[in-house]
RNA sequence: GGGCGAGUAACUCAGUUGGUUAGAGUGUCUGCUCGACACGCAGGAAGUCGGGAGUUCGAAUCUCUCCUCGCCCA
């Protein structure tokens, strides 16, 4: 045995051996199993990712090596927007787009980078000596789970839990596609208000509004104001003019209105604002001969809409202010505004401002044709579980955010105007009429259509629509599946708490939905992994570290070239490389997977944000090369017998510490606190077995036990650090920890 | 506005549910090339546990309050 531990040879060595093994104990009686959160084939994996797939690591071989059938199903997944956004980029870098190339080539695009980033991926989960079963192997786009998909869509629309409907929705301008609530980023700013004058309907008076949108007037379709307020009652039933097009919107008395804010007059536009929608929808707005009037029927609603696809005025709002950007059209608006001396107050406004978490650009809310889940009713049944305490979350505080949640939750737009995605199995006929099946020929079945032309709706799911179904899906849902059978409902989640509502929240509702049961029974919920001074790594602050980087060491210019490379931002590089070079003037050294899996169980601990500390890395590595001397030391002595005896005070006491170990260690998997299991096993380890026991045993000579005992600790450390325990278990005692 | 969380040694963090002199890793200081290990050994320094008040025999831990930061939801 070399004098230090190399973790690099015998690291690849295991996973060559373990990468073609299926973990399993067939004969096992207990089962215990999870799914992988699917990665997105967007790239490559992160340390989050590393991070989490260790701590699933952990407890399959834990629960394998106490005898259980164990299946970790692995997989990964389409990612709708974002993979399609990544191959556009590689697109317009090659001088073309999507529309130029049309959506079946581009869709042969996205396939060659998904087996491009799924290699990088499989590779990568490979390399941490993941015990997951390759020849399960599950992509979310692949034949059976597209099946799986398009059940779920039919099932659920054939219950009215799935409908149709025309609303207002989160639109991105650039991706041209809506996006469901989650997927939208407020960001605080500053702005302005605006006061601007309204002339009412025969009088000489006006009324003011305030608005952080001037440019939505030309939707507006009333003006709001509190019934309480005696500044304006007398206004209440009487109509204003609309500057520009004296379109007669009513004034109405709702207790909506805060009198305290703005003027106290608000503009209601119900095609671009979800408030306003709503205000609205209760009155049934509608315009007849330039005239908006109300109703009592809800049929009659029918806000009107100012913008186009990419948020540019369109053919309602006339000249000068049509076909302009909303930007543009707002400065245009202020402009004759002020001409018209109707602008009276511009004013500083904290604003909030709603982007697209992709594409960073602002959302607009948009009136338009969406698929929607009904999801009060799942919700309920969900929480109900949660409640009886059949989930349960760890920490469990997360218990917390994930009801705050689901206690509002809102019925969920599944429909993208994207094309990288599974296509919404819905058809129309020549009159608009929907029919859906899993295919044409099932639609026609069921409907009993025969010669109808049908179209197929153009949109695609969200993405989260399918990667709800992963625990189950991926299991063989909905064929009854031997595994299915075996391995359902699974045992553990692993996840940060980032997706809780996004996947862990609607996995459960799916799940019960369609099984019957809860997808999983614990959930370990891990914090997010940032840089060393607590900053989220991206790619624009240049601190991102791969987790290959850790394990095979880096120079500080290849580190420099991977961090600096494909930047948005001009100049970032200079900085970047400065910050580089400061913190790792000799780049980064190989550590080992080893090392870096116990790194990351020694900051598995109950917090959201988690730094990631060179100095653990460092005093983990240290401890691998002290295992590996220890097991190098005691191989000098020759293997005299096969079990532990107790002969003498030191071995009494070296043995008593060792069932108190084990048994923290397991009662710590149990409450799901790897940090302290690592901690356990670190100090006694290094302090007690090294410092104490070898060392008597050197004294008095009495060495027998030295073997055995190492060989029982190896055990329990192998899910720690499998690499350096299954090597020293080949080395010393011939032997395989995982058969 | 509602909710959640953080503030403990120079740094990054624990503190397993109120119990002796508050812990770890890294760093730092002193001494060690002594037969496993300098990625080591032996020893050491280092903390008003964010501030204040309270409950208690006893508080980093419970209560109140204030300050500073962060996140999520509207």
């Amino acid at each position: 045995m070399d004098k230090r531990y190399n973790p690099i040879d015998v690291e690849e060595k295991w996973v060559d051996i373990w990468s073609k093994k299926v973990f399993h104990n067939k004969d096992g009686n207990d089962s215990f199993s999870l799914v992988i959160p699917p990665p997105n084939v967007t790239g490559t994996l992160h340390m989050g990712h590393s991070f989490q797939y260790a701590i699933m690591d952990f407890y399959t071989r834990y629960n394998h090596m106490s005898g259980k059938r164990v299946h970790w199903q692995v997989g990964a997944d389409h990612a709708g927007i974002a993979t399609q956004l990544v191959v556009e980029n590689n697109l317009s870098k090659k001088g073309t787009n999507k529309k130029e190339i049309g959506r079946e080539d581009f869709l042969d695009e996205v396939w060659k980078w998904k087996d491009f980033s799924e290699d990088k991926i499989q590779t990568q989960i490979k390399r941490l000596g993941s015990s997951v079963d390759w020849s399960k192997y599950r992509f979310t786009l692949d034949d059976g789970f597209s099946k799986a998909v398009n059940k779920a869509f039919v099932v659920l629309y054939r219950q009215n839990k799935i409908y149709r409907g025309y609303r207002l929705v989160n639109w991105d301008p650039s991706l041209k596609t809506a996006v469901s609530d989650l997927e939208v980023v407020r960001q605080e700013k500053k702005g302005l208000i605006w006061h601007i004058k309204y002339p009412i309907a025969d009088s000489d008076k006006f009324v003011t509004v305030a608005t952080t949108r001037p440019e939505t007037m030309f939707g507006d379709m009333a003006i709001a104001v509190n019934p309480k307020d005696s500044r304006y009652k007398s206004l209440i039933g009487k109509y204003a003019l609309l500057p520009f097009i004296n379109r007669k919107i009513p004034i109405i008395g709702d207790n909506y209105v805060d009198m305290d804010f703005g003027t106290g007059c608000l503009k209601i536009t119900p095609g671009h604002d979800f408030s306003d929608y709503e205000i609205g929808k209760k009155y049934a707005l509608h315009e007849k001969n330039e005239i908006v009037q109300t109703s009592d029927d809800l049929d009659d609603f029918k806000p009107i809409n100012i913008f186009n696809d990419e948020a540019w005025t369109n053919e309602n709002v006339p000249a000068p202010f049509n076909n302009l950007d909303r930007f543009k059209a707002r400065k245009v608006v202020l402009e004759k505004l002020s001409e018209l001396k109707l602008l009276t107050k511009e004013e500083e406004y904290d604003l909030s401002i709603p982007r697209g978490e992709r594409s960073n650009i602002v959302i607009e809310p948009k009136l338009s044709n969406q698929w929607y889940v009904k999801t009060s009713g799942m919700a309920e049944k969900a929480n109900e579980e949660v409640r009886k305490g059949n989930i349960k979350f760890h920490p469990e505080n997360w218990i917390k955010t994930y009801f705050n949640w689901m206690n509002n939750i809102e019925d969920w737009c599944i429909s993208r105007q994207i094309w990288w995605g599974h296509r919404i199995p819905a058809w129309y006929d020549q009159n608009g009429n929907i029919y859906v099946g899993e295919n044409e020929k099932d639609v026609r079945n069921h409907y009993k259509l025969k010669d109808t032309d049908l179209i197929q709706d153009e949109d695609v799911l969200d993405t989260w629509f399918s990667s709800s179904l992963w625990p189950f899906g991926s299991l063989g849902w909905p064929e009854e599946s031997k595994d299915y059978k075996e391995f359902f409902p699974t045992s553990l989640l692993v996840t940060g708490f980032d997706i809780i509502f996004f996947w862990v929240a609607r996995m459960m509702m799916m799940s019960i939905e369609f099984t019957g049961k809860i997808p999983f029974k614990d959930i370990y919920v891990t914090g997010l992994i940032r840089d060393e001074n607590g900053q989220k790594m991206s790619k624009s602050k240049g601190n991102i570290i791969d987790p290959v980087d850790l394990i095979y060491g880096i120079t500080i210019d290849d580190l420099i070239k991977k961090r600096t490379s494909n930047l948005m931002q001009e100049g970032l590089a200079e900085k970047i490389e400065r910050k580089t070079r400061k913190q790792f003037p000799n780049g980064i050294d190989s550590y080992g997977t080893d090392a870096l899996r116990m790194t990351f169980f020694s900051l598995a601990t109950h917090t959201k944000d988690i730094s990631f500390e060179f100095g653990r890395l460092k005093g983990y590595r240290n401890f691998c090369t002290k295992i590996w001397n220890a097991a190098r030391f005691i191989d000098g002595y020759p293997n005299e017998r096969d079990a532990f005896v107790t002969e003498n005070d030191n071995d009494k006491w070296i043995y008593d510490e060792f069932s108190k170990t084990k048994s923290q260690i397991n009662r710590n998997i149990s409450d799901y606190r790897l940090d302290f299991a690592v901690n356990e096993i670190y100090e006694f380890f290094w302090s007690k077995f090294c410092d104490v026991y070898i060392e008597e045993c050197k004294k008095s000579g009495n060495t027998a036990n030295l073997r055995p005992l190492l060989k029982e600790i190896i055990y329990v450390l192998h899910p720690f650090a499998p690499f350096i325990t299954e090597e020293i278990s080949s080395l010393l005692f011939n032997d395989r920890i995982i058969l």
